[in-house]
DNA sequence: TATGAATGAGCATTCATTCAT
DNA sequence: CATGAATGAATGCTCATTCAT
């Protein structure tokens, strides 16, 4: 799937890589604050730097903001991620390592995610399935270690309980940001993280299951 | 923590009881659809069977509304729940029961399950924590039939992880709810939840950990 | 001109003498603060002490309690005005403890001749005529004091400075109850009166004028 | 005191002013027939000359329109006053002029005098002070105008009397508006104005009093 | 007579979007 | 390209009035 595009009347391509990025920044602070719906296009246009005007210049309508947020957070997690993963090899080892730092990640850009995560469900029909996409792709990214790991006969799992597996660890990424009312007021991110490894992995971690 | 009130002008008790329960009904509808925000308070009212001046009657503000919503949802949930979980005894298998159970009880009210999770975040400052308490009431459930199980010797978790294996139980539930868009289209709800079962309680449902 | 009817269901005179005085009492003390527009009826009806169903069982519109209002506290001035003032003759001794008494009543209905005043505008067209047929009933005891004393001898005007000088002394006592901000921190009553009657009636005080 | 500040989101501020007469000139005319509360910020607008959404550009709720018409109201008079005051000097005949050209400007504004008086209580505790204070600042017009006399040999007034005095002109100068209902029938400006001048200073214009 | 639940027209205000400069 | 004034449909909420009980 190509990025959805968000049109512009501009030409010069820098200009909207810029303008786009300075509106992100300033859109996300206002979205962590006050959600998108209580976010005016004016205030997105003032903590941009640019007027309302300009926005639209480069925008078509509000949702087109929401869209860009997603977007860029999710290139921002993939991209974070992808930099410390590459490393560690199909080995459980290599995996616990992947979770501590996608668990890191969520913890750097938990405002980010949590957007992400409350203001979704108000892209359009059209946005949505790209941004649902991502979020696969990111479960892919585990998945794909998983099965490493099985190849090199680190653990056992069928093709289901991989993917279930995949989806287990990034959920659990997501709620240290969600529940964080909750959770960081009773662990740290490194408790969270041991214990969730524990019950993750637990199994595995001895000898591989019959 | 006493329930929030929700000002009315209206004294007839049964007659608020029973108009309120038409507002969430219609109420839950329209957020399915079209989120908290994108719902007007005519179209509550409509769906509600009665006027936007008698909607008026019974609540304060339109954020009135999702409180109801909310409040109804859990306490539904949690109904439901202690209706069926209450027969089992403090084993393994009363626990893996209960967590069944929780998960049919999510399946049946996903849709208000999800209601809730998206449009929590627009409750006011003053609803917000009630609803929050509501939810540590449901995770305690778990948390209390967990302890049952150390107590009887079922298997040994310390305090913290005791805490976690309850919010961990409690947040796959929800995930079946927020996650259908991708889990209801490659899982049916028993295989779900008997991958969440092997996953969650598998250590314990040999013998004791030491 | 006849009083203006209010039209109600009721057959019970005495009943409508009531419940009209139970209205007024309460009515008088929202105008006082909030003025009619911002007072609702529903308020009207609890401080009168009866239901809003009740309230229109004796009157037909909100505008009624207004004009109720008014009529009740040109009453009762006038009622207080007429008793004090009878016993003197008609002379510059009489006339000056007419305004003296005249000013006392105002002071101590300022809140109600305050709202009275500030108020009227809002009657309807209808009402509007009656109430002020009222106001120059009580110019008119003015005049008609002036001209006793003129016809005395006691002192010398025209006719149009007479009617002038009557609207003279009803609009200084009105001053004194819709300039209390200012008046009332500056000058006692006592004040006020000595030195209004010495403006008022100066020069008639001391011999006729030529 | 500094004005109180109406905030607009508009930058140009000739516009500020451009569109802020149009929207006083709108407005008086609406509230001299409706009063304030029965004028909807629709009627404003439309009267005003332009659509509703252009009005909140300009404001920021309905009573800031009230308060610039006060404002400006005041700003009106009392600069036609001053204009028309400064040249005479610290006589008795230089007082007397002013009185009647202060009569004058009263007559010319009586629509826009009315509208302040019984629509001034609608202002918020905010700007009610202000309002006040430029009334008083007029009346302190009047003050210096009869010290200056008083300085001048012109009469002998004690401090208290003199401030009444000025009060008195003032109160005399709005009854011409807000009695008009009678006073307009049976005097014309000329005839009040004379017989108010006689009754305000006939004791001092023949000789100094003892 | 008394009550109070129901009604819906009406209002102030907001805000995404446009477009002339 | 950038600006910001203008627009008006849309929305939350109020409140005078009615009428069944």
């Amino acid at each position: 799937m190509e990025k959805r595009e968000v049109l512009t009347s501009i030409k010069d391509e820098r200009l909207i890589q810029e303008r786009r990025m300075q509106m992100v920044k300033g859109a996300v602070n206002l979205f962590k604050e006050k959600g998108f719906h209580r976010t005016t296009t004016r205030e997105i246009a003032k903590s941009s730097g640019f007027s309302i005007g300009t926005l639209y210049e480069y925008i078509q309508s509000k949702e087109d903001v929401l869209y860009l947020v997603c977007d860029s957070i999710y290139d921002e997690v993939q991209e974070r991620l992808e930099q410390e993963i590459k490393v560690d090899g199909y080995t459980i080892e290599g995996l616990k390592k992947a979770i501590e730092r996608y668990f890191k990640v969520i913890d750097e850009l938990q405002d980010e995610v949590l957007v992400m995560y409350q203001e979704a469900k108000s892209l359009s029909k059209d946005a949505l399935p790209y941004v649902l996409k991502k979020e696969l792709e990111m479960v892919g990214m585990f998945e794909q270690l998983i099965k490493g790991c099985i190849s090199n006969h680190q653990f056992i799992l069928n093709e289901k309980e991989s993917e279930l597996l995949a989806h287990h660890i990034f959920v659990q990424g997501q709620m240290w940001a969600f529940r964080r009312w909750w959770l960081q007021q009773h662990y740290s991110l490194k408790e969270y993280t041991e214990m969730q490894l524990k019950f993750l992995l637990k199994d595995f971690s001895e000898q591989p299951v019959l």
